[in-house]
DNA sequence: TAAATAAAAGATAAAATTGTCTTTTAATAG
DNA sequence: CTATTAAAAGACAATTTTATCTTTTATTTA
C-alpha cells in the first residue's frame, strides 16, 4: 500500500502527536525506540515531515519533535502520505498506465475507482486527533 | 498498491486472455507490444504466471502463451496478486507491523480494515471474463 | 534427422529503495 | 564565550526491484 518510509512516517508522526499536548518535545532516539525503527533512516524521514509543516523540530539541548495541539485536527494521514509517497496513492492507474482516464480506462479502472475512492476518503479525512487517541489510552499500538 | 511487475502481469494476462478464444497463442513479442511493456522482463514474469498455472505456454515454432477459455471464469485479479506480489496486499499490516491484529492492533487498523476489505472482495470476485470483454469491444486499453 | 522457432533458465546490470555513518548547524546551559 | 546537545545535511552502503542479455530446452516443419 506505502513504501516503508511512509510507514514509518505514519507510526513516528503519531507517536510525536500523542506526546505533544504537553508541550514537551521527543527525541530521535526515543521515536526510534518508540516505533521499532531504524533511527537514521528514521531521522532522513522526519527531516521531510519537519519541511513539510507536519513536525516541528529544534535543534540543541533540550531539542527534539512536537506537533502543536491546534495542529491535530489539521494534520491528516493524506498529508503525511503525500509528504513521503507523493501523490502516486492518488493519482496512479492501477495497472500503471500513464493515459488512464475516465475517457480513455484501464480495464480495471470502473473496478478500482470505488476502492481508490474510499481509500482517499479515509486517508483525507482520518486525523492525527483521532489516530491518537487509541495510543494514550493504550488500545492501539506503533511496534510489535 | 501493487508492483510494477504486478501490474505487467495482470496486462499481460489480461492480453492473452482477450485473444484466447479462437484457440491461437500469442508471443512474447506481441504481448510486450500490446501491453507496451519491457519484453525480457515480462517475459520472467510469465514464467511464474505459468507456473503457477494461471496461463498456459508452449515452446517452439507455433508457440506462445493462451489460456483456456473455461478458465476466464476461474481466474481472478486475485491469484495474478498472490501469484506476483505474494499475499503482503492481503495480510500485511498498513503500518508495516508484524503482530498488528484485532487483538493489537495499530492506530490505523480499524480504518483500514473496510477499505482493505472492499479491495480484497474486488480482487477476489473480478475475473477475466470481465476484465475481457471491454478490450474486445475496445472500450477499455492496456497501453498508453 | 536437421533447421528454425519460441519459451525457459541463468547470469548480469541498472535503478530505486532502504539503511548507516560522519560532519555541520543551531540551540541551550554553565 | 565555551561546552554540550540534538537535529540537519551530506556522503556512502546494502538490499530490493526492475530490466537486459545469453544460453539452453522443447516443439514444429521440412
Amino acid at each position: 500500500m506505502f513504501s516503508k518510509s511512509c510507514e514509518y512516517a505514519i507510526r513516528a508522526t503519531i507517536f510525536i502527536a500523542s506526546q505533544c499536548c504537553n508541550g514537551s518535545k521527543v527525541g530521535m532516539k526515543e521515536i526510534a525506540k518508540e516505533i521499532d525503527s531504524p533511527i537514521a533512516f528514521t531521522a532522513k524521514i522526519l527531516q521531510v515531515l519537519v519541511k513539510n509543516n507536519i513536525v516541528k523540530s529544534r535543534k540543541g539541548v533540550g531539542g527534539g519533535f512536537m506537533i502543536f495541539k491546534e495542529d491535530l485536527k489539521l494534520i491528516t494521514l493524506s498529508k503525511i502520505v503525500i509528504a513521503i509517497d507523493g501523490d502516486s496513492v492518488f493519482l496512479r492507474c492501477g495497472l500503471g498506465l500513464i493515459n488512464c482516464s475516465e475517457d480513455h480506462p484501464c480495464p480495471v479502472h470502473e473496478k478500482f475507482k470505488f476502492v481508490k475512492r474510499d481509500l482517499i476518503y479515509m486517508l483525507e479525512n482520518t486525523t492525527l486527533e483521532e489516530l491518537t487517541t487509541g495510543i494514550k489510552k493504550g488500545i492501539t499500538f506503533l511496534k510489535y
